[in-house]
DNA sequence: AATGGTAAGTTGGAAAATCCAACTTACTGG
DNA sequence: CCAGTAAGTTGGATTTTCCAACTTACCATT
């Protein structure tokens, strides 16, 4: 009866990120690469889908555009605390590529401050173990079709 | 000159869970839901869209595909686990979403088996310490472009 | 002074992906 | 006998994405 997809706030956060070239835009600004140019050419978006692509991360409170040169105007891509927070999200499908998909070496490898090269872990907050899909139960979910 | 896309497991990753309905799908696997037509009005797919997004996971080693009725055949889809690692990268997500975008309560809440209303967190494996942006350095990356 | 390169887009038209409603097959329950 | 459920498939319309070319304006070189 209630044909109503379930509210959710992994499709909430997919429609700001959860479109094509999205993330790895994200990527590159979390790498340093913050400029026009760069980006497309690192990830291999069609310039105009870029272009569409940033204004709405910039809208959507993930990015700031700050100018680095008037006359022409350019500017560079910066990342909000929102964006940041975005880095997490990265590094967990990256560990998981890193795993599962990808064959080689981690083609990307990142050192924490505490000295160590990282291996990101997905915890609970209260006890602090790595989460096992089989620890873990729903307690509370929308539920679009009752029947 | 070198007109390569950089070379990362998070592209990787993308090339098998970034088209749209992916994630959200997997999101209803994880949620017990593992049924064609269930997850088609949860999630809102089309459903000639999710026969093509479920044959894909099956055929990435994302899901199985389990006989549950003969005559006629019915199936269910089931997380492998390559499938069950993703869980990780959806709470990461979902966390995003819910601090972030998302304004009311966090529509879904899922508990630990230690007893705790789930607050999903990345550490660094070797300290312990949660990940801050700030606290990272990239050891190594592809660099499509040199000059 | 003219040429080529860099940079950040925008444009138009082709190609690909997605959406939607209707159809199919084969059971089960009333 | 009819309606409902289930897991898709099909054809055609709509929407996105792709791609190459164009624009504007500066700087470095010849």
């Amino acid at each position: 009866m209630a044909h109503r997809p379930r509210q959710c706030s992994i499709a909430d956060a997919l429609s700001i990120v959860g479109e094509r070239w999205s993330l790895l835009t994200l990527r590159e600004v979390f790498l340093g690469v913050r400029r026009f140019d760069r980006i497309a050419r690192n990830t291999g978006a069609s310039r105009d889908i870029l272009a569409a692509r940033l204004s709405k991360l910039v809208e959507s409170g993930l990015l700031e555009k700050k100018q680095y040169e008037t006359h022409p105007p350019r500017y560079e891509y910066v990342p909000t605390e929102t964006g940041q927070a975005l880095h997490a999200v990265l590094l967990s499908l990256m560990d998981w590529g890193d795993r599962y998909i990808t064959r080689t070496d981690p083609p990307t490898v990142w050192a924490h401050d505490c000295g160590a090269t990282l291996r990101p872990v997905m915890v609970c907050e209260h006890c602090r173990e790595p989460l096992r899909p089989a620890e873990l139960t729903v307690v509370r979910v929308d539920q679009p079709n009752p029947e």
